[in-house]
RNA sequence: GCGGAAGUGGCUCAGUUGGUAGAGCAUCACCUUGCCAAGGUGAGGGUCGCGGGUUCGAGUCCCGUCUUCCGCUCCA
């Protein structure tokens, strides 16, 4: 089955509170999105499973959490003010848009390079792609600052702060989460382009001589991390290298790990060589030297930096489309969501067969406040007992309990399967361990992690 | 920003040649229901994106505006 549309994702990501369109109520805000109650838990559980991947489970990479806000010196000595500054022309006649620098000319004099009409195209016009705003209560050019359009910057600026109060030696990894903000002149595709989005970004700090192994070693265990620990399918996942003409102006060479939407193959994460670019910018620009002593030949060197870098929103897209399944039953078309049991938003689902039942009731809100501290538990009594599973099946929820006539007699509760509906009857007073055995149980993200030699 | 399309209850839509809004699904309550979207009764919810104009009267005609979606560009 090939991935389904973004239009059915996007209904169900709004009918059952994943997903909403920013302050709809007033007409939306284009590239912006809401994460509602399930989105959020699942937003969360995607950024834990990297940040375990990346940070907790290695020796080799530490964490940081930057203000969005910087000095705007950062974004000189990158390049960002100038590199996401495009002058654009548009043609009259055609429609289309050139970036100015591609063309051979000035736009006044020359012929659109597309319809080739002479004189149709407009003078320049600047897109900056970053958010501009004013620090402190005076709005003068002195007080402009810039919303972070990536999160790598703050690791390179706080590079020294890093090796000094962590005592780390190459190689080593900064890894961080959070927001960044470009002003795309045309976000979309639900939240796979957005202008506030959140990123999770790791450099790796590397001697100059290991740079294509580690370059290498990244990108297999970037691959791995989206289909082992994401449960993406691997079918749907390819990795792509960029031609010399599309890299940035700070890569040498990237690989991008892409995902076969229904809009086509889009990326999902790009890692990318930066070389010793950033550094060697920010150093230059702040007079700080960045900078490790290497015992070995004596010499002071400027690391070279391997970086994976991936956008979260895209990442819960991702698991919202390729979960999505739709399986043909006798009567009806069951839409279930196949996602592995630690991105679920609700791990189990407490329910009694019957509502008008007091003393069942009460049973299933016991077990289910019971469960509550163990895993991310939801109680619900207000549909038949198929109705109520097709909403778990639907938000992807592992496992469902519930608590039958039986219950009151014999003590146990019948625990349902998300994908095979099997059903399986526990003693009630063993529920919350037997639960939470199923889902670490078809949790696989220990297994996957392990430290990696450079080769 | 430019070009195209579209804006009616949460969703999908119907609203005839203009006469002051309907359906299905969804939601909620009660009844029913003994394991996979059953059934019954009832309820809540829309000044038809916004503003102006024409008209005795506009969701239906005209103008403007906002927003969303698709394409151009860009990237996670």
């Amino acid at each position: 089955m090939p991935a389904p549309n973004f239009d059915v994702v996007v209904s169900l990501a709004k009918r059952r509170g994943f997903v909403f369109p920013s302050s709809e109520i007033y007409g939306g805000m284009a590239g912006f999105w809401d994460y509602g109650p399930l989105g959020v838990e699942l937003k969360n559980n995607v950024k834990a499973a990297w940040w375990r991947h990346m940070v907790t489970l290695r020796e080799d990479v530490v964490g940081l959490d930057a203000a969005i806000i910087m000095n705007p010196r950062v974004w000189e000595a990158s390049g960002h003010v100038a590199g996401f500054s495009d002058p654009m022309v548009d043609c009259r006649n055609c429609k289309l848009r050139f970036r100015e620098d591609d063309l051979k000319g000035k736009p006044s004099e020359i012929a659109c390079p597309n319809c080739g009409t002479r004189g149709s195209l407009t003078d320049p016009r600047q897109f900056n792609l970053m958010f501009a705003t004013h620090v402190g209560p005076v709005a003068d050019s002195a007080s402009i600052a810039y919303l972070r359009p990536e999160t790598a910057q703050a690791m390179f600026v706080q590079f020294d702060n890093v090796v000094t109060s962590t005592r780390r030696k190459l190689p080593f990894g900064i890894a961080q989460i959070g927001r960044s903000f470009r002003n795309e002149i045309t976000p979309g595709n639900f939240i796979f382009r957005l202008r506030e989005f959140e990123q999770m970004e790791m450099e790796f700090f590397v001697h100059p001589r290991d740079e294509d192994s580690w370059f290498a070693a990244w990108v297999e265990e970037r691959h791995r991390w989206w289909t082992a620990v994401l449960g993406i399918d691997g079918g749907r996942i390819r990795l792509r290298p960029h031609d010399a003409d599309e890299l940035s102006h700070y890569s040498k060479q990237t690989t991008d790990i892409e995902y076969a939407f229904p809009i086509g193959w889009s990326e999902l994460e790009g890692v990318a060589d930066r070389t010793d670019f950033d550094l060697r910018a920010h150093s230059a620009a702040s007079g700080r030297k960045l900078e490790v002593f290497d015992e070995a030949s004596g010499e002071h060197i400027v690391p070279y930096v391997i970086e994976p870098a991936m956008g979260v929103d895209r990442a819960v897209l991702t698991v919202l489309v390729d979960g999505y399944t739709e399986e043909q039953l006798a009567k009806e078309t069951r839409v279930v969501l196949r996602i592995r049991p630690e991105l679920a938003p609700v791990k189990v689902a407490v329910m009694p067969l019957l509502r008008n039942r007091p003393e069942i009731v009460a049973r299933a809100h016991d077990l289910a406040a019971e469960l509550r501290p163990l895993l991310a538990t939801m109680y619900d009594d207000t549909a038949s007992i198929g109705k109520l599973y097709r909403r778990q099946d639907e938000i992807g929820t592992p496992f469902c309990v519930t608590v039958d006539p039986e219950s009151l007699d014999d003590g146990a509760a019948t625990i349902r399967e998300r994908d095979t509906m099997t059903q399986e009857r526990v003693s009630m007073a063993l529920i919350p361990q037997r639960v939470a055995d199923l889902v670490a149980g078809r949790t696989a993200w220990e297994g996957v992690a392990r430290e990696r030699d450079p080769a």
